[in-house]
DNA sequence: GCCGTTTTCGGCCCGACTGTTTTCAGTCG
């Protein structure tokens, strides 16, 4: 199979590591890199750009030489290059680099000096001595890896948004209680960003003394190890095995601070090349004319882009791919808000697998200030999740049909409703009928192969009754990986059968993630955000859902369901295909503000 | 290795902190 675009990125991460190791130049290095960040977060495959003869060197940051190597790995499977690389430095220095603590030149000392190989051997050589004795390594630094190495094997590299959120919630609201002259305290870096997984929390913000603040966070009870702490820059590990990063400036520099730990890396890197062309040097205190030595400071980010002549960029946007040139252009988007979404269209209730009556999801739902949802318990073959018969189903619709003289949201009769491993539905056609609302998902037979998954997939959009597929890929962040299937192939099935695709807002899913939406986006595949609620109190995580459309750079009028009652209520009478065009209308036609 | 609204050659983001040092390399973000 053609390697993926995640695949060809880790082989020029790989390479930029392993060029750093030998000590190349620098600046080749950061070019491996770069192309590494911009070909993870592509929509499309390059597999597929290579088949059609596309000019990938169009592609920022992918020249002459790298264009040749992503060519040479899909079509022999493997790049002579790199090979050479691996054989040129001792085995397993990759894995080593992994661990905090641990970069490229003390990863090949451990290798050629040491002759270990693996991470249980470098915490066996920190334990024993053996690793102090390395050049300008001690005991101090040894102790510090293999603190880093317990806690990479308790938690992993990276953390779930869901987990990571509350923590970072935690942590702020501990400091304010214990420095309460603290001014403006937020989350930075990538939970700024809403990337799916967080590496470590940074946390930003401004005080009269910001060295008092950096103390009080290590004298905070929840906090079991103090990695650094110096008089700007403080980083912890909390009880949760979560490492916060804690940055605090001086009141009326804090645009320069946030924008600068913000990032991404990529972005800064982008930002300070294309300011540095304008005789302006970036860094987390202001903006500094090189001419003249003259220092601005900004109170918020705004002014900071402001100064550059940019528009201020949404942090989703900021990955150093795109968003530079759009703002230069003034083409960013006017991105979609969680005040934007009018319904919840995957809701679950005690019937199957939900905690709560079905009178409680409808009230918290309207409680939200939404227009319209859909009940979509499970069907009848997920036992597990006590999915409902056809006879259950029908007395569903029957009672919801009567509620809604009482409430003033309008309530859709809807079933999450499983394909089965064929592609057939798990109701009868006359059934799925009645159904205002039809959320097809994947729950069993997951290993199926790629052709296989595929056309079960385009088989449920084909059905006139499905209206959406739900968690297309059904993956579970660090638990389970998606299946296999053709994305490209699903997305145009997607879009010529009209059939709409679900932003599972679920912290644990989030899927479709941000590529994968990007695309949908692009293909104007209908997108809709739901929570998939099986308790009353799920459905505020809708904010993770929109951030994923967000990173996915998706307007408003690109999901569904943002869009009034009766609009919305038009596409759903509308039979597939032919509701596409009312769902483009709106999307192409003067943008609502 | 990539790139260009002053450049197709000569640049390439910037600073904090630590530990082992005797002035700074390595790592991180």
């Amino acid at each position: 199979m053609a390697p993926t675009n995640e695949q060809i990125a880790e082989l020029f991460e790989n390479m930029g590591s392993l060029l750093e190791m030998k000590g190349d130049t620098i600046f080749k290095i950061r070019a491996y890199q770069r192309a590494a960040r911009i070909i993870e977060q592509l929509s499309s495959p390059l597999a597929q750009a290579v088949e059609n003869g596309e000019d990938l060197t169009k592609i920022p940051g992918v020249g002459k030489a790298i264009s040749e190597k992503i060519t040479e790995f899909i079509g022999t499977g493997q790049v002579a290059a790199y090979q050479r690389l691996l054989e040129e430095l001792p085995t397993g220095v990759l894995d080593l680099k992994d661990i905090p603590g641990i970069g490229p030149k003390t990863a090949v000392a451990i290798g050629v000096e040491l002759g270990i190989s693996t991470v249980e051997g470098v915490a066996e050589a920190a334990a024993d001595g053996r690793l102090a004795g390395l050049p300008r390594m001690g005991q101090k630094a040894a102790d510090r890896i293999l603190r880093h190495i317990e806690a990479f094997q308790a938690i992993g590299s990276r953390t779930p948004i869901g987990q990571a959120l509350p923590i970072a919630e935690e942590v702020i609201a501990a400091l304010r209680k214990q420095c309460p002259e603290i001014g403006p305290l937020f989350p930075a870096g990538s939970l700024r960003r809403w990337e799916e997984t967080i590496g470590d929390i940074d946390l930003i913000g401004t005080a009269p003394d910001p060295e008092a603040v950096g103390d009080a966070l290590v004298a905070l009870p929840m906090v079991k190890d103090v990695l650094v702490h110096g008089p700007k820059k403080t980083s912890v590990v909390v009880e949760s095995g979560m490492q916060i990063d804690l940055r605090i400036g001086e009141p009326g520099t804090f645009g320069a601070l946030l924008q600068y730990f913000t990032g991404s890396q990529q972005h800064n890197i982008r930002l300070r090349d294309y300011a540095n062309r304008k005789g302006l040097l970036l860094n987390e205190y202001g903006i500094i004319n090189t001419e003249t030595g003259k220092v601005e400071e900004f109170a918020d980010e705004e002014g900071f882009y402001a100064r550059l002549g940019l528009p201020w960029m949404p942090p989703e946007l900021r990955t150093g791919v795109y968003e530079l040139d759009a703002g230069l252009a003034d083409s960013l988007p006017r991105l979609i808000q969680a005040t934007d979404l009018k319904g919840d269209l995957h809701l679950h209730s005690e019937w199957s697998d939900g905690n709560d009556p079905i009178e409680l999801m409808i009230e918290a739902t309207e409680a939200q200030g939404y227009e319209y949802m859909a009940l979509t318990d499970h069907s009848a073959s997920l036992g597990v999740a006590n999915g409902l018969t056809n006879e259950r189903l029908e007395s569903q619709i029957s009672l919801l049909r009567s509620m809604q003289k009482n409430y003033d949201i309008t309530i859709l009769c809807g079933s999450e409703c499983d394909i089965r491993a064929n592609g057939d539905m798990d109701y009868p056609d006359e059934i799925l009928a009645q159904l205002d609302w039809v959320v097809a998902s994947v729950h069993s037979a997951m290993g199926q192969d790629q052709a296989t998954m595929t056309a079960r997939i385009i088989k449920a959009m084909e059905h006139p009754s499905v209206t959406i597929i739900g968690h297309l890929t059904t993956r579970l962040l660090g638990q389970r990986e998606p299946v296999e299937f053709d994305l490209e192939a699903v997305l145009q099935a997607a879009r010529n059968t009209g059939t709409a695709l679900e932003i599972n807002a679920s912290p644990e899913r989030l899927d479709l993630k941000d590529t994968h939406a990007y695309r949908a986006r692009e293909l104007g595949v209908p997108l809709v955000i739901n929570t998939d609620s099986h308790h009353h109190t799920h459905l505020d995580k809708r904010r993770f859902g929109v951030a994923v459309a967000r990173r996915a750079w998706c307007r408003p009028e690109d999901i569904l369901n943002t869009m009034s009652r009766e609009e919305f209520l038009e596409v759903i009478r509308t039979p597939k295909p032919e509701r596409l065009s009312v769902f483009d209308r709106r999307r192409n036609g003067t943008v609502s503000e």
